[in-house]
RNA sequence: CGCGGGAUGGAGCAGUCUGGUAGCUCGUCGGGCUCAUAACCCGAAGGUCAUAGGUUCAAAUCCUAUUCCCGCAA
């Protein structure tokens, strides 16, 4: 059997499975990474690969990295004539331009971690979680200009666990993504593709996290939003508040039987709790800037002043 | 050289500016009280103050270098 020409498009380690999975499969030929240029990253600011390039690298595939791959038009011309079948797109972070998205001849599919047309955008994945939502899955759709909103060609779900995290999910549904990227592939091989227009009636979308999403605000929202929010938020990007104008990490929290004043604070014999609008919670385990994480009652043995818990700095 | 915080008995911290006996809250161990307890009372053990130099009569503390940890930012 002829073997399927492929580029693949992707940059964090979200990407690799999958990128693993068309690096090794007997029916694909995989002739390209593209990527995001390398950058300075982490603390010390040193110039970082993106891991899939990291991954192309090591296998010694071929592999090009543009801030915009778009008005790359001498690889584009390269890539053109490579005479590819389609492109894969997984977390790539860029946006596909006309002639990206015609250059192989089925065109470019994207691999989405949400059950398409809910949650379009960059961060599905914690938007399930924020939302307490109990299923959530992997799509994958022919790409057009517009933000994944192209004809869905393959889809499984995939439920979520109740104690699950935003890096738990993320992990698990990393591996999903390759296994729908397998399935789908079966489907080009027997011929069966079949695109299903999205209903835009039921759109949702789940924009690109920012750290200020993060903050908690204890005094306007109740117990279950901020659980939802710490746990969508794990472990990337974090969710913090501020204790006596120090900012501090929640990392978890669970429900406690003590009430006290929405947005109020205090040592409750050794538990660190705080008023939500319907309850209260403890932050069972923090990190205050500059620390390592550590339990409430660890915090607290070093805390002799009174505790202030806030939105803002001050 | 992106910005910043930190390293002190097993844990979390104070002490560092202004050098002079190693301290707090817990934990551990022993004892007591109690019907009983994660409660309370009494007592004890446990620290080369990250490492290496330097200054000094004297360094956790001041100076220099190194290692490790972390927050921000990206």
């Amino acid at each position: 059997m002829k073997k399927l020409r492929v580029a693949f498009c992707g940059t964090p380690d979200f990407s690799v499975p999958t990128l693993d999975l068309l690096a090794n499969h007997p029916h694909i030929d995989l002739r390209y990474v593209i990527s995001m240029p390398d950058r300075p990253a982490g603390r010390g600011m040193e110039i970082k690969s993106p891991e899939v390039i990291e991954y192309a690298k090591a296998k010694k595939i071929p592999f090009f990295q543009a801030e915009n791959i778009n008005k790359e038009a001498e690889f584009l011309k390269l890539l053109k004539n490579e005479g590819l079948d389609f492109v894969v797109v997984l977390a790539f972070a860029q946006f596909l331009g006309q002639e990206m998205l015609t250059i192989g001849k089925m065109g470019c599919f994207n691999i989405h971690t949400s059950v398409l047309p809910k949650y379009r955008g960059a961060a599905p994945i914690q938007y399930a979680l924020w939302n307490g939502d109990t299923e959530t899955g992997v799509s994958i759709q022919k790409m057009v200009k517009k933000m994944d909103a192209g004809d869905l060609v393959h889809f499984h779900t995939v439920a979520i666990a109740p104690t699950e995290n935003g890096g738990q999910l993320y992990t698990r549904l990393k591996f999903q993504a390759a296994l729908s990227m397998n399935d789908f592939i079966n489907k080009i091989l027997i011929n069966k593709v079949n695109y299903a227009p999205q209903d835009e009636s039921k759109v949702s979308f789940a924009p690109t996290l920012k750290k200020e999403d993060g903050l908690l605000k204890f005094g306007e929202k109740t117990v279950n939003e901020i659980l939802n929010l710490i746990r969508a938020l794990d472990p990337w990007p974090g969710t913090y508040c501020f204790l006596n104008s120090k900012r501090l990490k929640v990392l978890s929290a669970e429900i406690y039987h003590t009430k006290i004043a929405p947005g109020k604070a205090k040592n409750d014999l050794g538990s660190l709790i705080v008023g939500c609008v319907d309850g209260t919670l403890r932050l069972s385990e923090v990190q205050l800037e500059g620390k390592k994480a550590c339990t409430d009652k660890e915090l607290l043995n070093g805390i002799k002043t009174d505790i202030i818990i806030s939105s803002d700095k001050e």
